[in-house]
DNA sequence: CGAAAGGCTCTTTTT
DNA sequence: GAGCCTTTCG
C-alpha cells in the first residue's frame, strides 16, 4: 500500500515536501506523529534515501521508541542506521564519538540535576561563598539559563548586570572546572558542548552536515536557543529542515525553551513552505471547542482553526466539591461508574498541574481498591538506593567522577565522615587530582597524613573499589552489580534502614533492567547502561498494556490520549499556578498548559474543582480557575455543593475570630454545607483549632475552625 | 565518627 | 509534608 494513501491533504503536502525549509503547524490530535512517521518512511522507500542520512529528533524516549516502531511497521523492517533520538541522546553519541577534539574523554559521565546541584554546592564552598546566602538551587537555574543560550563562563561575565550575576559568574566558572576534573557533563553541556564543537570545529561538524541530508525536529515549540543553533548548524549544507511543533501547546518556558524560535523560523528561513494541520481526528466536537475557547484568551498567538469531523458528543463535566479529598472520591467513583458501563481502566486518566496533588488520588484509589497507575513522582532512577549502585557503576567505569565517588565513599558506612573528606578534596584539589587518586596516594602512605585509622579505612575502600574495578569487563553487568552488592555489604546495609524491604525490591528491579545488556560485551554494557539511566524518564516506561486509571501530570500528558481525562484542582493558585500570577506570559503558559490537559480527551472531560484545598501542609480557599470562566456555559454541566452559577459567586468566607467560638467535645454545631453535627475532639494547633465534627449523613470531618463556616447551636452542658 | 533528633526551608513542570 | 541541614549526644 502506498505511503501517501491514508494521509489528508494537508498530511500529504507535509509529507511530500521533501526539498528545503518546511514549517509544520499541528493542532492536538492532527495526526502529527503520523505525519512524521510517513515523511520519513517517504524518504527512505520512496525518495531512496538511505536512512544513515537521515535524523530525527524528539522530545522524550518515548516518541522516539513510538517513532521507532511505527516505522518499522510502515516499513517492514527495522529503519537501521536512522538517526533516531532525544537532543540529549544524539548529542551524547555525537560527544563520545567527537568528544576528543574538545578535551572529553568518551567514558564522560553525564550528571543530572540532582548531581549538579551537589557540584555547584562544593563550587561555591570553593570559591569561598555561603550557601546559605546564596541558595545553590537558584545559581543552578540561572547556570541553565546560560547553558539555554550558549553562554559560557565568559560570556556570562559580559552579561554581568548585578551583584549576584558577578556571584554565579565566579560559581559557573568552577563549576565547569569541577565538571571536567570528573569528566562529566551535565545535561545542558551535551548540548552546548555540542555546538560548541562544531563551531570550533568546522571540519567535525562538516562531517555532520555532509552526513544528514534531512533533518526533522519534533515539538518544536519547546526548543531552547542552543538547540535551534545545533539543528540550524546541522541544517546549513542541506537546508531540508522540517520542524513540527504547536506554539498553543508550549509548556516547557521554564526549561528556558523559547517561542521565538518557532515564532520566527520563517524569518530565519525566509523561502520556508507552512503547512497547516487543523483537523482533529481525536476529539468530539465539543470537546475541541471547549479547547478552542480556553486557548483563544491568549494574546501572544497566532490563531488557527481546529476542526473535527467526530461527532457532537457529550457535554464537559464541571464538578465541586468540598475538599480534595471529596475530589478524588468522585474522580474514581465515576470512574467504576464508567467501567461499569464497558469503558476500560485504562481509558481513564487524572491528570493534575503539581505531583503533590496526586496524593489525595492514590489515597482515594487504594480506599476503593481500584488499580491505578502513578507517572512519575519519586523517580526510579532518583531513588537514593537506585543512585547509590549507579554511584558504584560510574566510578567503576570512570574514577574520576568525584560527585560519585563523594556519593559512595561512606555508604555503607565506613569511618569516613566528612571531615575527613573535606580534607582529602582540598588535598587533591590542591595537587590538581582526582579525589580516587588522592585515595590511591593515601593508601601508599604518599598522600596527607591521617590518623592510623581513618588511613586505614581509606585504605580498605580504595582495594575494595580496586577489587571492584578489576573485574570490569570481565564480568558482564548483572554479575558485577552483584559484586558490588556483595563486597560492600549494601544489601544488609539497606535492610537495616526504614523501608529497607521495599528499596531493596527497586535494587533487585536494577538488577534486572541490567539483565537487558547481557549481550553486549560487559565493557560496553556498562557504558550502555549508564547513559541509558540517566537519560531516560518515566513516562517513557509507561506501560499501556496493564489495565489502569493513569494519575499523570499535565505536563507529562503531553502527546498522550485518553478516551477519559479529569483535570483536577481547577483552581486559581493550582491551575493556574500562584507562581504564574503576577507574569503575564507565565499565566498565557498556563493557559496552555490547560489546553493541553483538555485536548489529551477523546470523548469526555470533567473539569474539577474543590472549595477548599490542604496541599503542603496549609489549606486554602481557592476561588475556581479562571480557565472556566472562558468555557461557554453550553457546552458543559455544573454538578457540585453550590447549585448556582458559582463559578462567579463563591465567596470566600472572612475568617473568622475563632476565640469567640470555644468548641469544646459535645458542642452542637452548623456547618453550611454539612448541616448539623457534634463536636468530637477541638486541638489547638499553631494558630487555629482544628476541630473533628460528627455529622449525620456525611460523616466525620477535620475541620479548620478559622476556615469552615461553622456555627454553635447549642453548648453541652457536660463538664 | 555516626546516629538521632530537631529545625529549617521550600514546595511546578523534566531531558 | 518532606527533604535537607545542623546540632547534639554517645
Amino acid at each position: 500500500m502506498s505511503i501517501l494513501a491514508t494521509l489528508n491533504p494537508a498530511q500529504k503536502e507535509a509529507v511530500e515536501t521533501i526539498q528545503g525549509p518546511l514549517l509544520i503547524l499541528a493542532g492536538p490530535g492532527s495526526g502529527k506523529t503520523r505525519v512524521i512517521t510517513h515523511r520519513v518512511a517517504y524518504l527512505i522507500r520512496v525518495c531512496g534515501i538511505n536512512p544513515y542520512r537521515i535524523m530525527a529528533v524528539t522530545f522524550t524516549n518515548k516518541a522516539a521508541n513510538e517513532m521507532k516502531e511505527r516505522l518499522e511497521k510502515l516499513l517492514g523492517q527495522t529503519a537501521g542506521n536512522l538517526t533516531l533520538g532525544t537532543f540529549h541522546a544524539i548529542c551524547a553519541g555525537i560527544l563520545r564519538r567527537e568528544g576528543k577534539a574538545i578535551g572529553l574523554d568518551s567514558r564522560f559521565v553525564i550528571y543530572d540535576e540532582e548531581d549538579q546541584l551537589d557540584l555547584i554546592k562544593q563550587s561555591l564552598l570553593e570559591v569561598g561563598l555561603d550557601p546559605k546566602h546564596y541558595t545553590p538551587r537558584a545559581i543552578q537555574s540561572a547556570i541553565k539559563a546560560a547553558k539555554s543560550r550558549i553562554w559560557t563562563p565568559k560570556d556570562y561575565a559580559q552579561h554581568t548586570h548585578s551583584y549576584f550575576d558577578e556571584i554565579v559568574h565566579r560559581v559557573y566558572e568552577r563549576y565547569q572546572q569541577l565538571l571536567s576534573q570528573s569528566q562529566a557533563v551535565d545535561f545542558d553541556d551535551l548540548l552546548m558542548r555540542t555546538v560548541q564543537l562544531f563551531t570550533d570545529h568546522s571540519e567535525v561538524l562538516n562531517r555532520y552536515q555532509s552526513r544528514y541530508l534531512h533533518i526533522l525536529v519534533d515539538e518544536f515549540q519547546d526548543t531552547n536557543i542552543t538547540q535551534y543553533v545545533l539543528v540550524k548548524q546541522l541544517a546549513e549544507k542541506h537546508r531540508n529542515i522540517c520542524v513540527v511543533g504547536d506554539p498553543d501547546q508550549s509548556i516547557y518556558s521554564w526549561r528556558f525553551a523559547d517561542l521565538r524560535n518557532i515564532l520566527s523560523f520563517e524569518k530565519d528561513y525566509p523561502d520556508a513552505k507552512v503547512v497547516f494541520l487543523e483537523q482533529n481526528y481525536r476529539s468530539t466536537k465539543t470537546i475541541l471547542e471547549v479547547a478552542s475557547n480556553i486557548i483563544s484568551a491568549n494574546l501572544q498567538r497566532k490563531p488557527k482553526n481546529l476542526w473535527t469531523e467526530n461527532e457532537i458528543g457529550v457535554p464537559l463535566a464541571i464538578i465541586e466539591t468540598y475538599s480534595e479529598d471529596e475530589e478524588a472520591q468522585f474522580v474514581v467513583g465515576e470512574i467504576e461508574k464508567l467501567v461499569n458501563n464497558g469503558a476500560h481502566l485504562r481509558d481513564c486518566a487524572v491528570m493534575y498541574r503539581v505531583n503533590a496533588q496526586s496524593r489525595a488520588l492514590e489515597e482515594a484509589f487504594m480506599r476503593y481498591g481500584v488499580p491505578y497507575r502513578l507517572v512519575g513522582g519519586t523517580r526510579f532512577y532518583q531513588r537514593r538506593e537506585i543512585k547509590d549502585i549507579i554511584a558504584y557503576l560510574r566510578v567503576i567505569h570512570n574514577p574520576s567522577d568525584n560527585i560519585s565517588l563523594t556519593r559512595i565513599i561512606n555508604i555503607p558506612s565506613r569511618g569516613i565522615g566528612q571531615r575527613t573528606l573535606a580534607e582529602l578534596s582540598a588535598w587533591a584539589r590542591n595537587q590538581g587530582m582526582s579525589l580516587y587518586d588522592a585515595i590511591e596516594l593515601v593508601s601508599e602512605k604518599k598522600g596527607p597524613a591521617f590518623t592510623t585509622r581513618i588511613t586505614y579505612a581509606l585504605t580498605n575502600f580504595f582495594e575494595l573499589m580496586e577489587k571492584l574495578r578489576a573485574k570490569n569487563g570481565k564480568l558482564n553487568l548483572f554479575d558485577l552489580i552483584d559484586k558490588v552488592i556483595e563486597t560492600t555489604g549494601y544489601q544488609q546495609y539497606l535492610l537495616a534502614q526504614e523501608n529497607g524491604e521495599d528499596r531493596w525490591e527497586n535494587v533487585l528491579e536494577l538488577r534486572g533492567v541490567a539483565e537487558e545488556y547481557s549481550e553486549l560485551k560487559p565493557k560496553e554494557a556498562l557504558a550502555t547502561f549508564l547513559e541509558k539511566v540517566t537519560l531516560v524518564s518515566d513516562v517513557d516506561e509507561l506501560d499501556e498494556k496493564t489495565d489502569a486509571a493513569t494519575l499523570i501530570t499535565l505536563h507529562q500528558a503531553k502527546g498522550l490520549e485518553f478516551p477519559v481525562v479529569f483535570i483536577v484542582g481547577m483552581e486559581e493558585g493550582v491551575l493556574p499556578h500562584r507562581k504564574s500570577f503576577d507574569d503575564p506570559e507565565q499565566m498565557e503558559e498556563e493557559r496552555r498548559l490547560c489546553y493541553v490537559g483538555v485536548t489529551r480527551a477523546q470523548k469526555q472531560a470533567y473539569l474539577l474543582r474543590a472549595f477548599r484545598r490542604s496541599l503542603l501542609g496549609g489549606s486554602s480557599l481557592n476561588p475556581p480557575s479562571r480557565f472556566l470562566k472562558d468555557i461557554p456555559t453550553n457546552l458543559v454541566t455544573i454538578k457540585g455543593f453550590w447549585e448556582e452559577d458559582k463559578l462567579t459567586t463563591v465567596a470566600t468566607p472572612a475568617p473568622r475570630p475563632y476565640s469567640t467560638l470555644n468548641l469544646k467535645t459535645g458542642d452542637r454545631v452548623q456547618h453550611k454545607m454539612f448541616g448539623e453535627g457534634t463536636v468530637i475532639t477541638c486541638k489547638q494547633t499553631k494558630d487555629d483549632h482544628e476541630v473533628t465534627v460528627a455529622f449525620k449523613d456525611i460523616g466525620i470531618k477535620r475541620l479548620l475552625l478559622s476556615l469552615a463556616p461553622l456555627e454553635k447551636i447549642e453548648e453541652t452542658s457536660d463538664i
